[in-house]
This record gives C-alpha cells, structure tokens and sequence, in this order.
DNA sequence: GTGAAAGCGCTAACAC
DNA sequence: GTGTTAGCGCTTTCAC
C-alpha cells in the first residue's frame, strides 16, 4: 500500500480511501490510485485491517464430519447466510472427538472468527465461557453446549422418535428395537428417550435386549442386528437411531427372509427409491444451520438479549419400510 | 499480552516465549507468566501474529457445492491434510458462477491463506496470476485451470466414459444415450469425448438427438430423458455424466416399463441397494482431495518445481443395470 | 535468561 | 480533498 501510494505521488490514506471505496477523492486521483494498484498486483492485507478493525468477517464452522451427508446442507445453509453478512466461513470436522473440538474451536477464536457455530462433540463447554464473554457469539446446533449457558438450536429428536416408534406400534408392532448412536451424545439419548416414552405410552415392555447404543460402524450396528435378531426375544421391527444406522439396517434387512419394519431417524437421498421405501423422521438441516447462523449474526448485530434454544420440528415420511405389519 | 507481561512483572517478550513454547525462560518465570494467563483469560491474537509473520497456517478451498455428496469426502480429504500440516480450512462454495468463484478466491487471498485448492467454476483463472506470482500455492482438483499454467489433479473422465460405454457396448448394445453436465464443464465435455470415442471404436453412429448436455436440475434431465426415450430413435441405454445425473435417471427409468441400462459416472451411496444395482464408474474424490492437498504442501514446504498435471485412475463397478440387454 | 525498540500493513483521528 | 500520526498485538533483533 505504502507503494502504490508512492508511485501514485499520494498519501497513504488515499489509496486507503481508494481501496475501501470511501468517498472523499477527486475521479482524477483515484484514477492514478487505481493504475498503480494494477501495475503493482496490489491486494489489500486483510490480516493488517483485521488487526486494527477488530472484526475479521468470518465465522467458523464446527461439524463432526464434513462427508456425512446430514452435514452437508447445513453446512451450506451456514455458508449462505455468512455470505449475505459478508463472511467467510472457517470450517473444521472435530471428528466426534471432544478433545479435537476445544482444539479447533480455541484455533478459531485465536484467529479471532466474529462468531462460532458449534455441533458440539463433548459436552463440557466451560472452555468457552472466556471467548462467549471476551465477545465470540456463539450458536449450538444439533446439539445443546454443556455445562454453559449458550444458544441452541436443535431438532425435536425425542418427539420425533416417539412418533415414529407410535407409527410403528400402531402397525401392530410390539416388539421393537432401537439402535442408536453413543448415548453420550445428546440427540441419541433424546431419540432413546422418545423410543421408550412411545412404548411406555402403548403399555408395551422394552426388553433390554433390544436397545442398542454405540458407535455408528457398520460393523458394530450390524453385529448389534444380528444379536437382536437372532436372540431369544426378535423383535419385528426396528427405529434406527440417526442416518448412518438407518442405512446399516436396510443392508442388514435385506439379505434375511423374514421381513422386519423400519424407520429411522433423518431422511437420506434415495430412500424413496428403496424397496420397500424406507419410512423416515425428517429433519430439514438445512433449516438446523439458516436458523443458527441467523441467529448467530442476529447477535454480532447487537442483539444483546438472553440465550435462547430453539426446537425445529420433524416429519414423518410413510414409505413402506415403516407400514410393513409384523410377521414371524 | 502486554497486560499478561504487567500482571506477571515480566517483559513483553518473555511472555511471548512463553506462550509459543520457546526457550530460554526459567521455569520459575514461567510458571508466574502462566498464571497471569489463566487469570487474564488471555489467548494469543492469531492476526497480529499472522501479519508479523507472514503466513497464516491455512488454507482455502473453493468447491461448487458443500451439499453435493461428490464434495463431501474429498472437503473432508483436504481438511485432514491440512490439519496434518497443522493449517486450518477455509472453505466456500461457488455454486458453479465464475464470478462468484473469483470473488471467493480473492477473498481468500486477501486474507492471505498459504495455499488455494480449487475445484474450478470457470474456464479463464488469469485473475489468479500475481497471486500465484506473489506465493500463493494453488492445486486446481477435478478440472484444470483456464488459461494459466497451473497444477492439477484429475479423475480420467474420458478413460472412464469410455470404458462405461464400451461396457454398454459389450453387453449388446448399439443405440446409447449420454446425459451430462454443461459442456463449458471440462470434465463433463471429456466424459462426452470419451462417449463418442468408445462409439466410434465400435464402428457405431451417434444420432445427436442421443446427446443432451445442460444443468444438471432433475427436471432438466428429466425432460432431456423423456425426449431421447420417445423420440423417433430412442435408445436402450444411457451413460450419465455424473453423480446428479445418474440419480435422476434412476427414477426416470424405474417409472418406465421398458428397462434401459445404465451406467452412471461417479459412485453414490446406496447404489448397489436399488433394483437393479447401478453400475458405475467410481472415481475416488477423497483421494482427489488427498492428492491435490498434498501436493499443496509440498509447494509450501519449498518444492519448487514445474507445475504437475495428474490423473487418477477410474474404475467400473458392475451391480446390474450396466449389464441389461438391450430390450425393445 | 530477559527486555526494549522497531515494525509487519493497515485504519481512525485529526490536521491541513 | 488530502496527508500525517499513532497504534492495533504480535515477533524480530539485538543489547543487556
């Protein structure tokens, strides 16, 4: 900057002016401004301007995996509305490990993000509080924060998973498995809550050999299938804790005889074309990421008002897998 | 910092050694510059140190869609080398605009990032010259720069096209439609050459109202499969373009009573669960970031040599409907 | 082992 | 309209 000025036989402020197109320079000057700008490649060091301006116009993204397919619309839903405020969005996967979210999350705000939005993986955000305060706003998704106080915006997994065992029930199932998620995770403990609220509501037993938690690998979750399937007690059909599940299932149900119903929790692409299709609960995550982000740069506007948390509805989607009657 | 360097009655520096983790300070000193840390809550300003310093251990990526689940792996590919390399990510869509491709770039480059891979939106990336003179390493992923001598890492798009169709081919058929991408897309009029290359090998003729290139919206594609199917001369194949394409065709055909084979470049999740299986020709997208991330760093880490230009591999995956016989 | 001074490239505040 | 000065928070250099 300092030489484009001098070879413009201008003051630094000037080119400033020019650079940032502030009014207040004659068409003449900002045109010998702009010739020595091109001749020089100059481009403006936004790490200088962050330094003395305090705000870097960027917010960052915290997700567990970047090539899941529920993170995807979300994630871009963030990317839109940092976009329409003039923000780049600063992304990482914490990879559902609480240790590598603080990590990103503290390399975020020491590169000073305006804002953060956070699927959280661990669930003990006091290493936050300090940022919250120092002025990073803050938006959960998917998922409350732990042991602070913070926004959330979330989906309704525990409704969504007692409709859907209900559906299921009122099917003429009675014998019904759940597979899920780590219960440590938030939402597969709502959805685990919503599956035995469903069955406490229909009067019916939940044996325990038919509820599974634990990682999403195929392997464990078709291991854990089998192990219901295949035991003293099968159940005749299955709510699927998230996405990952849901798809393990279809695989795992398709190669036995005996046809076994099944709804799971998120929608996926394809599921439709399946046979049968595959009932799900919907959650648009889309909407889950526009409804933070909003919210987000709702608060670096000056929205200084209380925390909030809010509840996105589901959907139940009929296609077949989930109105398939009880057999065996 | 300088409240840290007063609160523990050391200089300025000492506190900086301290917390960058460099010698020469007493352990004493050390422990009393610590505790004026934790009490002040202070974290180091990650843009002054940049502006100081010179780079900002991060990188950008600019992709046409974060929701497309083609992107997915290899976003998260990309992340995962830098976080290896101990860089952060900075991603943004360019939803397929040329402008709004390099609007981001710049953007990521006026924030001084040390390396740029880009999966490109347009055909014409001089923009990019005195950046790239000015010592930003770019990796251009999926299709080359335009217009600039860049490096890049590419899927065989007309290898892989033509080893689907002739695949068609071997399995008896002669009349063979192709549905793709904008032709402006360089991998979309390499697959088309590869199309027509493996017809020609087969000595068979290409009536060009089997060929429709054009966004890839379902209704497009729909419309483009619905005039070749019943037209004057229709076909009993198709070979689609890529991952979007292919999923529209599938329910396309699956609504028809005549069945028309298909293979589909790109694999997609579930594609072996429909009836019948699609066959595809798979390229590995997180190896393309993989690659292409590598790369990167290596230039960063001071190689300094020409650009490169690799091609990865394809592979044809049969599940079944590649391999139908022509019917009607 | 420690600290003072200079300066990275920019913008805010205030002269001219 | 335009230029000058100070300083954002850090690292570098070099003296102590």
């Amino acid at each position: 900057m300092k030489d484009v000025a001098a070879r413009a036989g201008v003051g630094l402020k000037t080119v400033s002016r020019v650079v940032n197109g502030e009014p207040g320079v004659t068409p003449d000057t900002e045109r010998r401004v702009q010739e020595a700008i091109d001749a020089l490649g100059f481009r403006r060091n936004d790490s200088a301007r962050v330094l003395r301006k305090g705000r870097t116009a960027s917010i960052g993204l915290v997700l567990e995996d970047l090539a899941d397919p529920f993170y995807g619309p979300l994630s871009r839903a963030v990317e839109e509305v940092a976009r329409a405020h003039g923000a780049l969005l600063i992304n990482g996967s914490s990879a559902e490990d609480p240790a590598r979210e603080q990590e990103l999350v503290l390399a975020l705000c020491a590169r000073r993000v305006d804002g953060l939005v956070v699927i959280p993986a661990g669930d003990d955000h006091r290493y936050l509080e300090p940022e919250i305060k120092a002025g990073v706003a803050t938006v959960f998704v998917d998922r409350p924060a732990g042991r602070i106080d913070a926004d959330a915006v979330m989906s309704d997994s525990y409704g969504g998973a007692r409709s859907g065992v209900a559906h299921l029930i009122a099917h003429g199932h009675r014998r019904i498995g759940f597979i899920g998620d780590q219960p440590r995770i938030h939402t597969a403990a709502e959805r685990l809550r919503g599956y035995r609220a469903a069955m406490e509501d229909a009067g019916l037993p939940v044996d325990s050999s038919w509820v599974s938690l634990g990682s999403t690998d195929p392997v464990r979750v078709r291991d854990a299938a089998a192990a219901i399937l295949d035991g003293p007690s099968p159940v005749t059909a299955f709510f699927a804790g998230n996405n990952r599940v849901t798809v393990t299932l279809v695989r795992v149900l398709a190669e036995r005889r005996r046809r076994v119903a099944l709804v799971g929790f998120d929608d996926f692409e394809l599921a439709d074309l399946l046979d049968p299709g595959v009932t799900v609960i919907a959650q648009d995550s889309a909407q889950l990421g526009r409804t933070a982000a909003e919210r987000l740069f709702r608060r670096l506007d000056g929205g200084r008002s209380g925390t909030e948390r809010s509840v996105l509805p589901t959907r139940l989607i009929a296609r077949g897998s989930g109105e398939l009657r009880p057999e065996g």
